[in-house]
DNA sequence: CTAATGTCACTCACCAACTTAGTAATCCAT
DNA sequence: ATGGATTACTAAGTTGGTGAGTGACATTAG
């Protein structure tokens, strides 16, 4: 076992801990958190969520339910398809992510600045292979 | 946004979604297959378990009645304290942690291995910073 | 154009896993 | 010995999920 698969095997499992911790701290479920986190790329349906958190449609209109109860998503009807409902990300929603992802993705771009270019390339292919070795876990 | 920081949130990403698949498809609770992992080390009582999982005791002895019922782990009398009880990892249990985790270890310890000692010196660095950044949000 | 089929969002009843509150047994320090 | 901690547990209530099914709308086949 060398030092670098101790770490990176604690990086995964720190990783774990975090979105259950960041989500009590911001007072919302880890779905609605992670909701909220696909939210910032755009505003998509109930369904497609429910596809990304890996939960039922039921399930996921509830999330939506609590996350506009709260002010943090609102619905929209879709144009040009009436089944469709946009859920879109407020302000306010916005805000939160940002400031409870804001200090973690900050730390990493601090550490991953202080790289040459030749380190870099080294650290992206460990990355990348350590990505694709987890993928194949989740078939 | 360099790509070795795009490699490390994708990382992180993809490490949060693994408990849940895994447990899923090994017919446990995240809470459960974290409570087998924690007792691969060795055996401990329900209130140690809940304080690593971050919930009440109430929550882990639930947690402990499902594992013992399916063969996974089994209650003990602390030896010396009357009021402990030791949780030890069943041979099925472990057998159970070990099916699900090797394909992951065994992946990223294959990568690792493609490492000369001068990478792994630069990876393990930035590991390492990866985890403080990450530790400081979990206060 | 119409009918059949599919998709989307939602509701309902139910269930699993958590919480808070409280209990009994045991340990330990005065 | 006794008062306070600690351990494991139980009971009742809450939360967030599933499965089944509905109505509105879209899409495709005939």
């Amino acid at each position: 076992m060398t030092g670098s698969l101790a770490a990176l095997q604690e990086l995964v499992e720190i990783s774990e801990s975090v979105p259950a911790a960041v989500a009590r701290e911001a007072g919302l479920s880890t779905s609605e958190l992670h909701s909220l986190r696909h939210l910032m790329r755009g505003p998509m349906g109930p369904v497609e969520l429910a596809k990304l958190l890996g939960v039922t449609s039921a399930a996921s209109s509830g999330v939506v339910d609590r996350l506009c109860s709260r002010g943090h998503a609102e619905r929209r009807p879709h144009p040009g398809d009436g089944r469709r409902t946009q859920v879109v990300i407020t302000d306010s929603g916005r805000a939160e992510v940002l400031a409870r992802m804001m200090p973690m993705f900050r730390g990493l771009a601090e550490i991953d600045l202080a790289l040459t270019d030749e380190e870099r390339e080294v650290v992206e292919r460990y990355l990348r292979g350590a990505i694709e070795a987890m993928q194949r876990l989740l078939d």
